[in-house]
DNA sequence: CTGAAAGCGCTAACAC
DNA sequence: GTGTTAGCGCTTTCAG
């Protein structure tokens, strides 16, 4: 059949077949109204008996698009992450955009070597939430000046002018640190993350602002600032309550301290959230069934991909010159790690 | 400087620059020996300045090559899969492939799509655990008639030869039983999963083979069959528990559905583990952390990806002709949730 | 409605 | 060491 061996039809093969041109063949495929039906019918029956599959490669060349939404997280194994990047996959996927995926596990390095390699293979966008240790942001601002669209989501990078999926962090910590206060607690403490980030940034003076509201001293020694492992959850938490007037409630961060705070307090007998309370970030999927389980602020990672994924797709094929910051609401969800007044 | 505004840099504009060909500098940005060091710094200087990037599509399509390895699984955002995502992102990274990825929803209509959309992106690999709705696998057949490396991992179809990175499902299974039956409970059921998928296969018969090994009688009605979400848990358990002869423990082909058992039980004031033993299977975050903590298998996901990624990786590079099927090695972890024998 | 021809940007014989 | 040439498979003017 196949005169040469191993390779794969292509709308040559397909014209030859039928004593056509190619051109015929290729707008025939690709349903244009000036093939007359029954032409088209012809070289459809063709290509399905040869088995015949565009390569696509061949049409992003020529076309000068590759169809392909770049995705860059710090780890995509972990919940938030992988949330965000099934939403923008979901969306994408019924757009016609493949989704490629790198994680730069919160290394600089990485990051710039992935963003540079994607935007190589010419991705027609970039989604990409910020690594943690990443300070110089010349890779990024290519893709801006190559007009290439570029959409933050989370960590967002303020002095970059783009589209930006985030949540509230200011309120969100607002409302946590609040409810912390209407339940009672009077020495709360926060455990910060990396202050670069704006995420993490702006949770702290969510704090912070609410303490002020409440006409409660803000005390710098209740704040730890770490990486929000969950390594870093037990050296902060044994500092703060060593302190000669320790908290009696803790702001976390992220849920991943929030727990390792948890677990460190319920094995020292500390009742929670009787004598103590805490409330994480991030709503981990843990954090539901975890005795007792942890308070915390639902950020849509699902939504906040699927937002990301339009964004950008639209900013793509309208070329859309206007950058909107999406802030997506978050929730705060109540549980037994800081509900002492039930 | 650019005469062709909006139009990236090629080979051709170095070549111009500096009176030579465009061959030349292919071979200089591909270190190509047969060129002389003062020629390629020449080049790359050149390079550096104007910005230039190569178009991986256009040496792509030149190639016949993509540099990329597809990945296909049920559901991204859920933790053995992103692992193995991350596993397979970590090693391709490394040695130069993308990685594109998509999520079947557990839906043979979409893994179809997915899987000849890949094919058509003309992926160099792909690595895939079937959706739990598929029984056609004619489009995976083409991958292999194709010759295009095809690695299955967890979910794999035993009449497709290739290669496979699974685990023991039939001895983690043996082990879980046999540990329940170790720790003195007599009437162990089973939450299984669908019986076409090789994995909750192989748990349901490691299963029967631990009791029969254990002289203790098969009883069907101690299993329950269902698509293991957390919705199936509650419902699967109450039937158990109105049996006449209700069971005393209970082996759940997933973690998810360990959890939902673990909770209504709880909730119903019955003790475990000293009332009832619950073992799960995967190792889910939240399995260790919540009270009682639950017994399971542990899955190595990052290392199956990792090892899913070297291997196609080195089919694509070597076209090593023999197929092999990687086991490997899964643990037992010990909770609180099955062990009233401290 | 269909064909001829050029070209997307890169690579690789094959020359010299 | 370097240049010439052809071509990967597709799309798209332009011409008829």
């Amino acid at each position: 059949m196949n005169r040469n061996k191993n390779t794969e039809p292509t709308i040559h093969d397909i014209a030859r077949e039928l004593e056509i041109s190619a051109s015929t063949v290729s707008r025939a495929l690709n349903n244009n109204p000036r093939i007359s039906l029954k032409t088209k019918e012809k070289i459809k029956a063709v290509a399905d008996r040869l088995g015949y599959r565009p390569n696509t490669l061949a049409s992003n060349l020529r076309n000068k698009k590759s169809n392909t939404i770049g995705i860059v997280v710090p780890l995509i194994n972990r919940h938030f992450f992988s949330s965000v990047i099934s939403g923008v996959e979901d969306i994408a996927f019924k757009a016609g955009y493949n989704v490629v995926i790198s994680q730069s596990n919160d290394l600089a390095a990485k990051e710039i070597s992935i963003v540079q390699s994607m935007f190589s293979n010419r991705v027609d966008g970039l989604i990409i939430s910020i690594a943690m240790q990443t300070s110089n942001f010349d890779h990024l601002k290519l893709f801006r000046k190559k007009q290439i669209p570029l959409v933050f989501f989370d960590r967002a990078v303020p002095e970059i002018d783009t589209d930006k999926i985030v949540v509230d962090d200011f309120d969100g910590a607002f409302r946590v640190t609040q409810h912390l206060i209407d339940q009672g607690y009077k020495r709360i403490a926060h455990l910060a993350g990396p202050q670069n980030l704006t995420t993490y940034f702006d949770r702290k003076n969510g704090y912070i602002e609410a303490l002020r509201k409440n006409n409660i001293a803000f005390d710098e020694s209740l704040v730890n600032v770490s990486t929000l492992t969950s390594d870093d959850g037990v050296p902060a938490i044994e500092k703060l309550m060593a302190l000669p007037n320790p908290p009696d409630a803790i702001f976390c961060g992220n849920d991943t301290t929030a727990l390792s705070v948890m677990i460190y307090l319920r094995d020292k007998g500390i009742r929670i959230p009787e004598d103590f309370g805490i409330v994480g970030f991030s709503n981990e999927p843990f954090s539901k069934v975890v005795s007792p389980a942890i308070s915390t602020i639902l950020q849509p990672g699902f939504a906040m991909g699927q937002k990301a994924a339009e964004l950008i797709i639209s900013k793509i094929e309208n070329k859309d010159r206007t950058y909107q910051t999406i802030t997506l609401p978050t929730e705060l969800i109540i549980r037994d790690s800081s509900n002492r007044k039930k």
